[in-house]
RNA sequence: GGGCCCGUAGUCUAGGGGGAAGACGCCGGGUUCGGGUCCCGGAGAUCGCGGGUUCGAAUCCCGCCGGGCCCA
């Protein structure tokens, strides 16, 4: 087998299929077959990932999985990126189709066209709603099992808001449920990045990009957030009345609201009324005004009179966010070492491992590993090896190999002491626990997470040096390192520094750092913010 | 987008105009069992697909499909 300290990129090629992730003989460029194993594990993340949207107001649906051509083409900057790359169905039976069927390469198009059908008012949002599905992209770059592939298993959740400040809200939850799908369970190294103009989200405002930092030194995206604005509500015409400008409960003194052809005014209003509109009742007569135009208004039914001639209705605003199963690769990429696999265990099939040491007195360690087996078998994942045509060293190099995370071995030695051995995978340490205090499991699980967080958290700090010079920036691309540097924000330059140094420009922090104090790493000139730029998948 | 390499049993590979070979794996028997036990026997391949050249093609030529790598 290729060892990943040697050649890490071969080394994962061949695991995944030895490892019983996938199996590529399927002769579909792109298209591989997901092994039980391997489907298993990203079954259980995906399934952690839902819970966790679930948690944040999303909810499951489904929506088919072509797209009629006339209702992707209707964002024009969608289709501008996407449209390379879409599968078309073009003929059914014998009929050729009028308007032709695309693989959805991504859902905003045929959610949204029915998006604009469910909403109508203030009270139908937020709507969020998630999916996790397949999406299909004719790639023409070489593929790579989980990493770039022409159908992707996701989740992908879209999200319709009353305002820009709820939709930024909801933004940052999505992070946080992201941050503990890429952190708390997949141990991932990587940085959030906000992409620049030319590299964010086709159709969208801005994106906010996961990139992990792969073992060789490159970043690979592993999810993205963005923020659609109004730029799908408007082609989609995803409209709803928002709640009345004089309702008592939301009774505004800066309120604004529009007449029929759009334009909009100011209200102005006396305090008292505001007031009295709380209470739900108007003792006297009020004169308010919209812009220009004055308004005499003695009861609440009146208001509702003169409000007639304006128009309520607004664009929503909306974000969508996805996780692939490149996120269950970058993992397995990162993890691994040079024995196999070493599996997250929240979402490892197999969490446990129990191995027999048979010999002498077979059935006494026999039976005993069946009361083990009995004992954990309810909190844990584990299976119980007793195959007795294979011997322990084979055995413990195959659950080595597919990363079984905690394996306990159990011969004479453990029968006499009422004991068990535990084994970690990630760093092959041994502990001998007493049967009584089996709970110390968890403790080692524990351990076992803190100890591959610290390796994420090292590794990114050792792989992101700062840069100012052109010079320094080449120095730390060549070492397959990731820079940070001052930057002008152009294309142009950083167009150059791929064309130069084969690396992108990634993006600034989400929030932004100030570089106006530097200058621009490529041109010189006054910089804007500090930039990522590293080697990309 | 451009270039290079590869496709032979479940897997990996040898063969490179005329008998399809080996290792691992698999099945049976025995032996072993705390890091890939050892021995004996057995099953398993229309040599990726299609076309061409030839008396004869896994082998040479062309096209397609699939896989890998490098460069823009």
């Amino acid at each position: 087998m290729v060892k990943k300290s040697e050649n890490p990129k071969e080394w994962y090629n061949e695991i995944v299929r030895k490892a019983n992730i996938i199996d590529d003989a399927y002769p579909v460029k792109g298209m591989p077959v997901y092994k039980p194993y391997g489907y298993k594990a990203f079954k259980f993340l995906m399934s952690l990932l839902e819970n966790k949207l679930e948690s944040i107001g999303a909810e499951p649906a489904w929506f088919p999985i072509v797209i009629p051509y006339s209702i992707f083409k209707k964002e024009s900057e969608h289709i501008k990126g996407f449209e390379e790359e879409v599968f078309w169905i073009e003929r059914a039976g014998n009929d050729k189709l009028e308007d032709p069927l695309i693989l959805r390469p991504t859902s905003e198009t045929e959610m949204y066209y029915m998006f604009a059908k469910w909403i109508e008012s203030y009270r139908d949002l937020p709507l969020i709603i998630y999916m996790t599905n397949t999406v299909y992209r004719y790639e023409t770059k070489s593929t790579k099992a989980l990493i770039r592939g022409r159908e992707v298993l996701w989740n992908e959740t879209h999200s319709v808001h009353r305002s820009e400040e709820d939709a930024r809200e909801h933004m940052a939850k999505a992070k946080e449920v992201y941050d503990y799908i890429f952190w708390d369970v997949l141990y991932l190294p990587y940085i959030w990045v906000r992409r620049p103009e030319w590299d964010k989200f086709p159709g969208g405002e801005e994106t906010y990009a996961a990139d992990a930092i792969m073992p060789d030194g490159r970043f690979l995206q592993v999810g993205t957030i963005h923020l659609l604005g109004q730029k799908f509500a408007i082609p989609f015409e995803i409209k709803f009345l928002d709640y009345h400008p004089f309702y008592k409960k939301y009774g505004d003194p800066n309120i604004y609201i529009k007449d029929k052809n759009g334009n909009e005014y100011k209200v102005h209003a006396p305090k008292e009324f505001w007031e009295e509109l709380e209470k739900g009742k108007l003792t006297k007569t009020y004169t308010i005004k919209i812009g220009d135009k004055e308004y005499t208004i003695s009861s609440i039914e009146e208001i509702n009179e003169k409000l007639k001639e304006y128009d309520f209705r607004k664009y929503v605003w909306q974000t969508s966010y996805g996780i692939s199963m490149r996120a269950f690769g970058g993992a397995l990429y990162w993890l691994g070492d040079d024995l196999g696999l070493v599996m997250p265990y929240k979402i490892a099939p197999i969490q446990i491992v129990i191995i027999p040491i048979l010999g002498k007195d077979d059935t006494k360690v026999i039976e005993y590993s069946k009361k083990v087996y009995e004992l954990i078998k309810d909190k844990y994942r584990v299976y119980l090896d007793s195959d007795d045509t294979k011997t322990p060293g084979y055995k413990y190099y195959y659950y080595d190999l597919i990363g079984v995370p905690l394996r306990i071995d159990i011969g004479l030695k453990e029968v006499e002491n009422n004991s068990i051995t535990i084994v970690r995978r990630d760093n092959k340490k041994k502990y001998t626990i007493s049967l009584n205090e089996l709970e110390k499991i968890d403790q080692i699980f524990k351990e076992m997470e803190e100890d591959l967080k610290q390796k994420a958290k090292s590794f990114v700090n050792d792989m992101v040096v700062r840069v100012k010079t052109f010079d320094e920036l080449k120095e730390a691309i060549e070492q397959n390192k990731i820079a940070k540097a001052p930057f002008c924000m152009r294309e142009s330059c950083a167009n150059q520094i791929k064309e130069l140094l084969h690396a992108e420009v990634r993006g600034t922090d989400i929030n932004p750092e100030n570089a106006e104090k530097e200058r621009c790493v490529y041109c010189g000139e006054p910089a804007k913010y500090w930039v990522y730029i590293g080697k990309t998948y």
